[in-house]
DNA sequence: GAGTGGTCTAGACCACTGT
DNA sequence: CAGTGGTCTAGACCACTCC
C-alpha cells in the first residue's frame, strides 16, 4: 500500500497523462485537490513536489500549479566546428552574423543578445593537466552567456581557457570589448597562427545549481543540465582551448551521425 | 533576507564544500542539524531537500544523509558503431564476450548480467513515420536491460524496434532466448542481409519517472537521465532499427572527437 | 531496542499575482 | 482586495537499519 501523498500523486500523473490538463493549462488550487484526496495540504504539497520532480509540473507563486509544456529544442551537433573552421579565414565581411550559435539556434544575428567577460587566473591542477603546463601559469579566462532577445534566459553559459602567453601575441584577443568576435574562437586562434586539428567533446549531465537554474530561467527541481567540455587541439596535437558550456536541459539536444565504412564486397 | 532552510541549506553546502565531511561521509542526524540551526526539525529536513536537488546530498532511510560520491563513468562514443560493424561479420567464437556493452563499460562478460524481452506490436503514429512504414505495421519490439554483476542496478535501459516483416526473414532472430546475441544488432541484421551504413545519435536529458529511478537504482531526486535515441539506416538510406536508451546521468559520459579537415597550405 | 529518516496532521503566517 | 502557493511550527506516528 503505498503513501497517500503517492496516491494523490499517481491519480494526478494519470489525469496529466490522459489530458484532464493539458500542456500549460492550470491545476486545481492545492487546497480543492487537498479536499478531493482527502488529504491535508502539506500531504498534497509532497504529491505535487513528485510531478515536479519528475518535470511534469511547475509551480509558479501566486498563480498556481501548471502542467509543463514542451519547449522548442535547440539542436547542437559536432557538424558545427567544422563549419566554422571553413569559415575562420573569411573575410570579416563573411564571416559577421553567422556564427555557431546562429547556426544551431536558427536564430538570426539581431535575435541574439552576447555577454562577455574576461580575466586572468593562474592554472590549477585541473588546467595546468590537460593543458600539459606548470601549475600556475597565467591563463585567460573568458565567460560568456548567449541570450535569445525574446526569451529573457540564456541559452549556454560558457567558460572558455587559452594559454595568456599564447593568445597575447595578438593583443586584440586580450579585449573583452572585441567580443562577439565574428567567427568565433576558431577564427580567433588564426589570427595568431593556430589552426585547430581536433576537437573532443565530454557530455555530462547534472542538476543545475542553485545560481545555475537561476541564470538559466530552469526550474532547479524537473530540469538538469547538460555540462559539455570541448577541448580543442591543433594540428600537433597541442591543447589550445578548453571550454565548459552549461546548457539547459529542457531545450537542448545534441545530434551526432556516424557514417559506418561499407563492408567490401566479396 | 533569505528563508531559514535556506540559510541552513547554505551553510550545510558551505560546510560539504570545505571538507568538512567527505565523499561518502554521514552527516549529523536531522534532529541534531535542526538544534544546531535553531530550526525545527520539518524545516531542516527542507534544507536537507534542496542539497538532495543539487545531487550534493542522498538520503538512505534508516541510516542517515550522506555526502554523495562521484561514481565511475562509463564511456560511451559513437566509435563503438564502426567497432561493431567491424565485428559483425566474425566467426560466432570471435564476437563472443566482446559487445560494444563490454567496450563501454571495460567489463568483462562475465561481469554482466543481459535480460530480454521481445514483444510483438503495432506502428504508432512517431513509429511509422520514422521507418516510413504505413500506420499499424506489424513490428519486433526487444527490451533489454544490461546490468553489470557487482552493482545490482542495470547500466542501461533499451527499447528497440524493427518491422517484423523484415526480421522474420530469419527466425532466429524473432526468439529472445538467443539473446544476447554475439555481435549485437548489427551482426543480427547481417544474417538477413542488411549492412548499416549510418548510425544518428540524439540525445536528450531529463528526470527519471519513478519506475526508470527505481530500476535504474539513482535517485530520482538529484540524478538526471541521459536519453539517447539511436536511428540506424542500410546502405541505401533506409531506416532499419530505431532504440530509445535510458542511461544513468550520474555514471554515463558521452565522448565524441571530431578530426576536422586540414587547412590547405597556401 | 535505540537511532535514523519518512509521512501526516492542523494551523498560523508570509509572499506573490491578479483585479 | 481575494486567491494562489511557500514557509514554519509542534508533535504523533511509521518504516527502516543496525546491534
Amino acid at each position: 500500500m503505498a503513501t497517500k501523498y503517492e496516491r494523490a500523486a499517481n491519480d494526478l500523473r494519470r489525469r496529466i497523462r490522459s489530458g484532464e490538463w493539458g500542456p500549460g493549462e492550470q491545476l486545481p488550487a492545492e487546497t480543492t485537490l487537498a479536499a478531493h484526496y482527502g488529504v491535508n495540504v502539506t500531504t498534497l504539497r509532497n504529491a505535487i513536489r513528485v510531478l515536479k520532480v519528475e518535470g511534469l509540473v511547475e509551480s509558479i507563486h501566486g498563480k498556481g500549479n501548471f502542467v509543463r509544456a514542451p519547449r522548442t529544442l535547440i539542436e547542437r551537433s559536432p557538424e558545427r566546428y567544422q563549419w566554422e573552421k571553413d569559415r575562420a579565414r573569411l573575410s570579416e565581411a563573411e564571416r559577421i552574423g553567422t556564427g555557431a550559435t546562429e547556426k544551431d539556434t536558427g536564430l538570426r544575428f539581431e535575435d541574439l543578445e552576447f555577454y562577455a567577460k574576461y580575466d586572468d587566473i593562474v592554472a590549477t591542477n585541473e588546467l595546468s593537466e590537460v593543458f600539459g603546463v606548470p601549475l600556475g601559469t597565467k591563463m585567460l579566462r573568458r565567460t560568456f552567456r548567449t541570450s535569445s532577445r525574446h526569451e529573457d534566459a540564456p541559452i549556454s553559459l560558457v567558460t572558455s581557457y587559452l594559454v595568456h602567453a599564447v593568445v597575447a601575441r595578438n593583443p586584440a584577443l586580450l579585449d573583452e570589448r572585441n567580443e562577439p568576435w565574428p567567427g568565433g574562437t576558431q577564427s580567433q586562434l588564426w589570427t595568431i597562427g593556430i589552426e585547430v586539428g581536433s576537437i573532443t567533446d565530454r557530455i555530462r549531465t547534472r542538476p543545475p545549481s542553485a545560481d545555475e537554474a537561476e541564470d538559466l530561467g530552469i526550474d532547479p527541481e524537473g530540469v538538469a543540465t547538460f555540462v559539455l567540455q570541448k577541448i580543442s587541439k591543433d594540428t600537433e596535437g597541442q591543447v589550445v582551448e578548453v571550454s565548459t558550456v552549461v546548457l539547459p536541459g529542457d531545450r537542448t539536444e545534441f545530434v551526432n551521425t556516424t557514417k559506418l565504412t561499407p563492408w567490401e564486397t566479396k
